[in-house]
DNA sequence: GTGAAAGCGCTAACAA
DNA sequence: TTGTTAGCGCTTTCAC
């Protein structure tokens, strides 16, 4: 189908000509526009010429459909509404890059909205993007299980399809909410294990605040079944704030202690990173001086040196899979299971086994230099 | 305003009840739909308590405004399309994390779509929002100057804003099409003069495609002003492929040169810190045995070690300032030229004085590890 | 195969 | 101050 593309000058009429309607279509190509729209959507018995004669006209006029019109009266819009915590992260980003791709190839349109992981915010851009009469949300709340957005949508059936959250394994009991994000807590107890595979054993996890993240928490039940399951003790989570970007403070009081540990894993990459630049401020090296490992699998972490050691979400394809799912459910088609996709870890040089040298380190830590 | 928040369970009925209309409303308030409008929207003369009632009734009946038939009716749809390269670039993403704060304050929303560069994908993104008949657009071309989207905006009288495009100065003839962006070519120039003044004599230019980037190009114009005002010779830049991931080649070709460079000016940070990262690989040190800046300012470039030099752009302000610009334009407010913002230089570690000792890095160049 | 007409939900004249 | 009414542009029965 070619109509809608107008020609550079529209017709002949100076200035700008106000954008033809179908109705007008349909007197220059001398039919009704019931016609027009058939012609134009293949959506109904129409005979060959008279059908090429209005695509002809159509494209001649430079007719470009009114959705509005179309979206009222089918009372769809083939839009879908988006909201991330923040655009700006590169794992949103990388998610919303693939969000937008897949609707694309879907012929939807995506309206997008940063809700800083605030309900209120949340609150009002849902608000907003029901107005608009989007058929189904793509989103990521701080809380799957609680979240009074969710609890909305799910009052009056809107489809809807979560990333990253992973709602059902903290409260099994509610009405599954769909979601499309990596085993969480598969995935922190894998890399806790290749820590621990590298002789590691006082491993301590640096996460962001669980209650801003249900799938951060869910990588620090990973990491205590790793070190339960190996006969060693965890420590309690170092709960970090969103917005943290110098951790300096509470790592030197973390090597403080009697016994600090060969490892950290961090819950991001963007949090793993801070913390290496702070460790070397701090006058240690990774790994040499102390392993570490992220989550995520920015790309950024290729670029160090060395390569972060992380799990690779496979983070475009999450959103991918949540327009697929999302297009289903509001095709009405039932819900049968969230989709769990496979990570992969990243052996990067982050994480190196655990030496005689790497303990000398702490048998003296160095002083801090700028704390 | 409070309409439009609806209750959990909107009104006792079963299963999900269909949104409420603006009639459903005004038979429960017993006005007419007139006046349950001028209500809601304050745009008419309406009676306190009549006022209060209508709203109250709305308020228990979960009324949710439905704007496509506003949008209908007003031919506004308080929706700006956004339209970038790609949304998983920082640069892009923070622009687009700004145009969203911005656009969300303004009760705008937005509808973003990535066209990876492609002239096509431009075509059928910008066709999509103009059927969804959103009231402006803010967008990246590759080249502004010569863009067929531009040219039909143009012609249709479609508002638009250019971000980080600077068209004007490669074309002055050319009707000004409204842009915000720093000065690339000054910023460009002020970060060689950096250079020039570390006692940097042989700087080369690294640049995404001037095809894709007309302001790659004018920050390689500012580059070759910076060293001819210096009296220097300048090299023809070396044009990259938007997507590079690997410089290595490239990089080797040109350090055995016979005179080769002791700075890099990267046309953008991404490509700084693949060069970086190759430039270790080759066995060469920033900047002790070669110098080098960046453009951007991303974050990324700051938890580096050495901090990366570089161009910082107020990217999302960028992002805000082109939703007032848009905002204005759509308003019918005339154009007055476009926004240049400030820039600054980050003066990070990557970039330091030439050393003897950094001359002789070159008297005998390493030879080549992983070509 | 085609047309006439109703109506999606809303706003804005115009009347009262 | 309030109500009546005519569309905004489109799709979709239902006749023919």
């Amino acid at each position: 189908m070619h109509y809608g593309m107008p020609n550079p000058r529209p017709s002949g009429d100076s200035a700008f000509a106000k954008a033809p309607t179908i109705k007008e279509v349909a007197a220059a190509a001398g039919v009704s526009v019931a016609t027009v729209s058939r012609a134009l959507n293949a959506s109904g018995p129409v005979h060959g010429t008279t059908s090429a004669n209005v695509l002809a006209v159509a494209r001649r006029l430079g007719f470009r459909p009114n959705l509005m019109g179309r979206n009222l009266r089918t009372t769809r819009t083939c839009t879908l509404g988006v909201m991330l915590p923040t655009l700006n992260h590169p794992v949103f980003a990388e998610c919303l890059q693939g969000i937008e791709a897949q609707a694309q190839s879907q012929q939807q349109v995506i309206a997008v909205s940063a809700t800083g992981y605030q309900v209120d915010a949340e609150e009002r851009a849902s608000e907003r993007l029901l107005q608009q009469r989007v058929d189904g949300l793509i989103l990521t709340v701080a809380d799957a299980a609680h979240s009074s957005v969710l609890d909305k949508l799910d009052a009056e059936g809107v489809p809807y399809v979560l990333v990253f959250n992973q709602p059902g394994v903290t409260s099994p009991s509610l009405a599954a909410r769909p979601f499309v994000s990596v085993d969480n807590f598969l995935a922190g107890k894998k890399m806790v294990e290749h820590l621990l595979s590298l002789d590691h054993q006082r491993v301590h996890m640096l996460a962001g605040q669980f209650q801003q993240s249900d799938r951060s928490l869910q990588r620090f039940l990973g990491y205590q079944a790793a070190m339960s399951a190996a006969g060693l003790p965890w420590s309690p989570p170092l709960e970090l704030p969103f917005t943290t970007c110098d951790t300096r403070r509470e790592l030197q009081d973390l090597l403080d202690r009697r016994s600090p540990p060969t490892a950290l894993f961090c819950s991001n990459d963007q949090l793993a990173m801070t913390v290496i630049r702070d460790l070397r401020d701090l006058g240690l090296r990774v790994p040499d001086d102390i392993s570490l490992a992220g989550f995520d699998g920015v790309h950024m972490g290729e670029l160090l040196s060395p390569v972060l050691t992380t799990v690779v979400q496979p983070t475009a394809e999450i959103g991918r899979a949540a327009v697929d799912l999302l297009l289903q459910l509001i095709d009405g088609e039932c819900y049968l299971g969230p989709a769990l996709l496979h990570h992969t870890l990243r052996l990067g040089g982050t994480a190196s086994r655990r030496t005689q040298e790497h303990q000398a380190a702490f048998a003296s830590p160095p002083g801090p230099r700028t704390p």
